[in-house]
DNA sequence: ATACGTGCAAAGTATTTGCAAACGG
DNA sequence: CCGTTTGCAAATACTTTGCACGTAT
C-alpha cells in the first residue's frame, strides 16, 4: 500500500516557502540530544535549535531553509553552525542527507522507529513529498542482498509533474 | 534478475581516474549527432566530442571526468562548453543528469532501447556501478502509478561499501 | 555573410574552513 | 579554567554567464 506521508514542502527558489506540518512527537530530538550528551559533546545553542527544528519536520530541509526558519523564530542561527551541526549528525547516523537534484542537499532525522520513505520531486514547480511503500521497499531489499555491496541505505527518487502542475 | 552491468567507474577526489569499458555501439552516438543536425543545429567541434565520448560510456561521468578524459585524448575542450553541451543534450532528452551526492552532477546518455539502470555508490571508495532489476522497475512503475504525479523517471541509488572496501 | 558554437575569464551558488571570541561543564 | 562550540569572513568547489572571436552553413 502506497502511502503519500506529507502534504508537501515547497522548495522553490529562495526565499524559500516552507509549509511544515509537525505532527512528530519530540522522541527523535530527546533521543538525539540525550545520545549526544552521552557522548561527551557539549550542548551549544547552535546545534539545539537545529536539532529541536529538524526533529518536528515531516520531509527534508536545506541548510539554508534551516537558516531562514531559524531566523524567522528569532533563533538566529550562523550558517556555518548549520552546516557543521549537519555534517555531524549525518556523520553520527542522526540524520539522513538526501539529494534531489538542483545542487542543494537537503536532510531529514532518521527515526528510530524504523520509518522509512522516499521523495517525490516536481520538476515544475519544485514541490517534495514524501511516500512509502512496501513492495518497493522488499524490492529493495531483495536486490541489496544480490549486489555484493554491504549496502548502507538506498535512496529513490521519483520526478514528474505534480497534480496541480500536470493540469 | 540483478545486472551488474560494468566493471565499475572511479569516481574519486580528483585526479579522477577513469576506468571506462567501451562495449557500446555508436548508436546513440550516430542518433544524436543526427537528431541535433536535423534540428537546425550545427556541428561544433566541443559538442561533437563530448557526444563521441560520452556515447562509448556504460556509466556516468562528471563534466570535470570529460573534460579530464578529453584532454588525455588530445581534444581539449573548454570546461564551459562541456557544461553547455550537457545542459543542452539534457534538455532535449539525450542525456540523463544522474545526482549520487557529493555535490557534483553526472551525466550518462539514454539509449533508445530502453535500456534502464540504477546506480550502486561506495562511500568508501566513491566507486560508482551501475544494476539493473526488472522486479524493481515493477515495483516503481506500481508506485509511479499511485502517486498522482505524472512521473517522467526515477533514480534509485544503493549507498554502502563495495566488495573490496568491506574487507 | 550571418548567426551559432566555442573558449576564456568573471560571476554566481552552495558548502567548508580558519580563527578568535563565547560559553558549557 | 579548559576545550568545545559558535559566528564571521575568507576560501573552495562546482556550475553558469558575458563577451569577443572562430567557424559551419
Amino acid at each position: 500500500m502506497l502511502t503519500i506521508l506529507i502534504p508537501a514542502t515547497i522548495i522553490e527558489s529562495r526565499p524559500a516557502i516552507v509549509i511544515a506540518v509537525p505532527t512528530r512527537s519530540t522522541q527523535w530530538i530527546d533521543a538525539t540530544l540525550e545520545s549526544l550528551r552521552t557522548k561527551g559533546h557539549r550542548d551549544g545553542s547552535a546545534r539545539r535549535a537545529v536539532i529541536e527544528l529538524l526533529g518536528l519536520q515531516d520531509c527534508c530541509l536545506t541548510a539554508q531553509e534551516i537558516f531562514d526558519m531559524l531566523r524567522d523564530a528569532n533563533e538566529t542561527v550562523g550558517i556555518a553552525s548549520i552546516y557543521r551541526t549537519l555534517e555531524q549528525l549525518t556523520r553520527e547516523g542522526f540524520v539522513q542527507r538526501i539529494d534531489v537534484g538542483a545542487g542543494v542537499s537537503r536532510f531529514e532525522p532518521i527515526h528510530a522507529d524504523g520509518e522509512h520513505h522516499h521523495h517525490l520531486v516536481c520538476e515544475d514547480c519544485g514541490k517534495v513529498e514524501a511516500f512509502a511503500d512496501d513492495q518497493l521497499e522488499r524490492a529493495l531489499r531483495k536486490v541489496e542482498g544480490q549486489t555484493g555491496y554491504s549496502v548502507a541505505g538506498h535512496d529513490v527518487v521519483l520526478r514528474g509533474a505534480c497534480r496541480d502542475c500536470v493540469k
